[in-house]
DNA sequence: GTGGTCTAGACCACT
DNA sequence: GTGGTCTAGACCACA
């Protein structure tokens, strides 16, 4: 329990693995996920911090709040997550890479041959 | 003091902290970093992790040793810290970005824009 | 110091005094807000509270956050608030108006009328 | 036990659940309420404010009092009830909604358009 | 100083 | 049981 990286949020790495879990099918459209005091237990963290997470990803419109039942995973979520995911890639990890690229003197058309490369691989 | 994530060797962490450093100019080339004892006291770790750190940077001609004297930052250790950055970049990080680009089902000529439109912004 | 409803989440209600204040120009774009801290203290609430009435106004975009600097107004925050608080007449308002209305059996022409007596009042 | 909100004199907003509970009909026409004494331990108010409840309702013609037995609840004080919040939905409710739109800048045509959407949403 | 996060524990309303 | 809110107090990174 509690195996969480220090150099992130704990309740954005549980919305990220709840994501992932959602994708894989582990929680479908409709379903209903743990509760937070269930997962607080669980995983080992505060129940606040599980609140966090499911606050997170409800203004996300990926789970959805039942008063009384629990937290239900919405109908368009994987559509959410994959877009939320697009965006992260469009305006951090592109970023960071170009960064990266600058600071070791990597010319950009080194990526398009290493995607070929990359492809043959597979 | 020990502020390390879990999920990758503390010695290779600290040999990261180290080129940063190094880079940086906070221990130029030819000068002398701290003692092994010095930083494991500092550092809330055993004697015998910074030894492998001081070892893993040394086979890479980043720092040298000199009985009886310490570690030094070799002349060339900027040049091999680069290179060896270069060699993760293409050999990790590239292919890490093009999983991540097929899961979200983004186009490879997608990074030929996004660079330019980065390279504007900045 | 802390004269809040019973029947509303005091950070909500927070929220809306803020926004009171930044329509009035008390604090105009641009401008700082009082730190978290401040802010608790001067309205006799957990700090906790505060954060959680920063956070939304940041997700609604009316004010952001500089690390170790504290929050400001956004350029845009008075069309924010309006907006936000239009929709919120449209889809808490109304309906509960019409609800009322229904139980009370008004005839929706009567506000048509009204409308006129009133605008005549004023 | 005494969860009244600050903003609107205790006494009034008792009188209010009263009216509610009737309308509820957990107290029917010819019924009799609880006494001063009673109410004002449960509610854990002065006896004096239920008194000035009471007297309220009087006035209105909801309740009224029978020497040595207590408060009834009139035969028409459904009737009553509901011409009271008539009559404060067209003196309170209209206007302030009245001065909402003006300041949100909503015309009055919208009121026709949105009571018929939301009639067909029911 | 600033904000950001986490824990512990409490009380509330709703089912 | 469920989620929603609040308090008290702690430690962190950033400026």
């Amino acid at each position: 329990m509690n195996d969480f990286r220090q150099d992130k949020a704990i309740y954005l790495q549980m919305a990220d693995r709840l994501c992932d879990e959602i994708l894989s099918g582990k929680y479908g459209p409709g379903e209903r996920i743990p509760s937070v005091r269930e997962l607080a237990v669980y995983l080992g963290v505060n129940a606040n911090t599980v609140v966090r997470t499911y606050e997170a990803l409800s203004l996300q419109g990926i789970i959805q709040t039942r008063r009384g039942l629990g937290y239900f995973v919405t109908e368009d979520a994987i559509d959410r997550i994959v877009n939320a995911r697009r965006r992260h890639f469009m305006d951090e990890t592109l970023p960071e890479l170009f960064r990266q690229m600058q600071l070791l003197d990597i010319p950009p058309e080194t990526l398009a041959g290493k995607w070929e490369e990359w492809k043959q691989g597979r």
